[in-house]
DNA sequence: CACTGCAGCGAGAAGTAG
DNA sequence: CTACTTCTCGCTGCAGTG
């Protein structure tokens, strides 16, 4: 989609986002700063006089979140549990022993970064990697590797419109939508915009009594997302060639696997035989 | 209270290194 | 080819809002 499209606003509060008074469907289109740097000053000076304020993405930094008070949540997994029995704690077992589980929350609040975590169903198999922090089990080392990312305090991925930090390069990305105001998932219904998938099917289900015919943790369709404008394309091929043309000096660009660099740069090459100098440029 | 926004995390898919 | 890493997804639950 052009920028020429984008609804760009004058002096735009960066942390309190203005584009809530767009309606859902413009959501997608909503102008994306060109330089942040007026947004990572305002950063900068309202955390160190406003840090503690509810709901400042600076307040909510790593740090703070990795202190986070939410520890009990009713959901928590004791090191005990898991040792003792491969099987996840069933609602009634934690319902039965609410007592004994708050105890155990307490304790666990002393040890454990972050407790908003679930426990696998299912009969887990001999070979168990667990976490030495939360002691959590896991069936395969890499999950185990990936696990101990949350224990870390340091977080890889920051963002660059708030400063808040992720483990997770997808979380990232998820969280800069909230800053761009690009909402992929659209109602068909309705129009209305959202930034999570969840978030539309919920919206379908509830208002419109649309059920979506997937099975628990089946896969949807993927949605191809040009993080720059809120295009969404059916293939990554699609967006690829749509970066290509309106974002060319896109990081998306840089990123893109070799071997689908390569396809569509035969793609492209072909189409655009027909004049050479473009050829070029291309090759550039 | 219903609905939405947001984020943590387990897990599978895809990519990459050796 | 295998092991490892990165990317991406869906599920879940809490917080905010009207």
């Amino acid at each position: 989609m052009p920028r020429a499209f984008l609804v760009k606003r004058r002096t735009p509060p960066p942390i309190v986002r203005t584009w809530d008074e767009l309606p859902d469907e413009e959501r997608a289109d909503t102008y994306i700063p060109d330089s942040i740097d007026c947004i990572l000053q305002y950063v900068t000076e309202d955390s160190l006089s406003n840090s503690s304020s509810a709901g400042d993405p600076v307040g909510d930094s790593p740090e703070r979140a990795s202190s986070d008070s939410s520890l009990c949540n009713g959901s928590i997994t004791t090191p005990t549990n898991l040792h003792q029995c491969g099987d996840a704690l069933s609602p009634e077992a934690e319902g039965s022993s609410q007592e004994n589980a708050e105890e155990q929350a307490l304790d666990l609040k002393r040890s454990v970064v972050r407790s908003k975590m679930k426990v696998t169903t299912g009969t887990l198999s001999e070979d168990i990697y667990s976490c030495d922090i939360c002691g959590k089990g896991f069936r395969l080392q890499r999950m185990l590797n990936r696990h101990l990312k949350c224990h870390n305090q340091v977080k890889r991925h920051l963002c660059t419109f708030c400063g808040k930090g992720f483990n997770d390069t997808f979380d990232l990305k998820r969280h800069v939508r909230t800053h761009t105001g690009i909402r992929p998932y659209k109602c068909d219904i309705c129009n209305k915009a959202f930034t999570q998938r969840c978030s539309l099917e919920s919206h379908l289900k509830k208002i419109h009594g649309v059920q979506q015919g997937y099975a628990y943790k089946q896969r949807r369709d993927k949605l191809f997302v040009c993080e720059e404008c809120g295009y969404t394309g059916p293939s990554q091929e699609d967006l690829y060639l749509h970066v290509y043309n309106s974002h060319p000096g896109s990081a998306f660009l840089k990123k893109t696997t070799k071997k689908l660099a390569a396809l569509l740069q035969h793609k492209i090459t072909s189409v655009l035989q027909v004049s050479p100098t473009n050829e070029e440029e291309i090759k550039q």
